[in-house]
DNA sequence: CCTTGACCCTCCAGTAACTGGAAGCCCCAT
DNA sequence: ATGGGGCTTCCAGTTACTGGAGGGTCAAGG
């Protein structure tokens, strides 16, 4: 099967799978011309990456998981622990997430979004002194694109 | 003012500012021996910065809303533009990060965690067919760290 | 006057996870 | 044989920084 084919089966763009064969998280077979030959079995590993990266885990989590998937005899426990950290970390975007949005949606319903120059979105953010201050992002600004 | 009391005044660090100098979001002056001298018009801009970034603005947010910022005739109208779009990136991301949540949390419980190999978790993940399918992330797989 | 240590400078590289594009084979159908 | 699509590799760019090397500057203490 070439990379068209696989990348329609497993939903992922042919950029990404063969992304993934540079960080050697699937390795391919390849035909006598070069192409990349997917078995059965690498579209199934494309398939578990792409719910994986879905539910938010990071490629090296999906490293992880991909390994003790295949090791029959791991525990449980080891998968469980890496997707309970991921809960928590999910969570705590989603806080700082809500929290931008209660402070963002208030200073959009008090601005009149018309053709005067007053605007209390602009006052707030360059209000002085440190109880005004928005709060901070976290521990991961890569939150906002 | 140097850069380390430019970084204490407006929380951000040094490496940052030099970043924003770079990208030109600012444009400190110079003292005869290199150093960045920094008004007070500057702080205000950074403290600015901070605050719009930890709101969720991106830098080109950013750019954006210090011209409108500076210039004292704009209307209103634009800058809520602006917040009211990255109100509504930062509520699909709510959302997004709930369902993920809600599928992990789900699969966390339903795992015993122990040194048994059987985990729902795996098996979620490598279940076949459409059905199955967890959510695709919307827009921005960025959220993920 | 010299040294020490805290600052400051620039430039390069790396991060996460791809994505876009150029240049160039390969394969199949007409 | 020619045209179009698919495949290959490699390089660069994205976002918003962060870390580090290598080196200049400044103020205080001996």
């Amino acid at each position: 099967m070439n990379i068209g084919d696989a990348s329609t089966r497993s939903g992922l763009p042919a950029k990404t799978i063969r992304y993934y064969e540079d960080i050697e998280l699937i390795l391919p077979l390849r035909d006598s011309n070069g192409y990349r030959a997917f078995r059965e079995s690498d579209i199934h590993k494309l398939t578990f990456l792409g719910r994986a990266r879905a539910l938010g885990f990071s490629i090296e989590d999906c490293r992880s998981l991909l390994a003790l998937w295949e090791d029959k005899d791991r525990a449980s426990a080891d998968v469980r622990r890496i997707a309970g950290e991921n809960l928590r970390i999910i969570e705590a975007k989603i806080s700082d997430l809500i929290d931008m949005r209660d402070t963002l949606s208030h200073l959009v319903e008090a601005c009149a979004g018309d053709q005067r120059p007053d605007c209390p979105i602009l006052d707030r953010l360059s209000e002085l002194g440190e109880d005004t201050k928005v709060g901070q992002i976290a521990d991961d600004p890569k939150v906002f694109g």
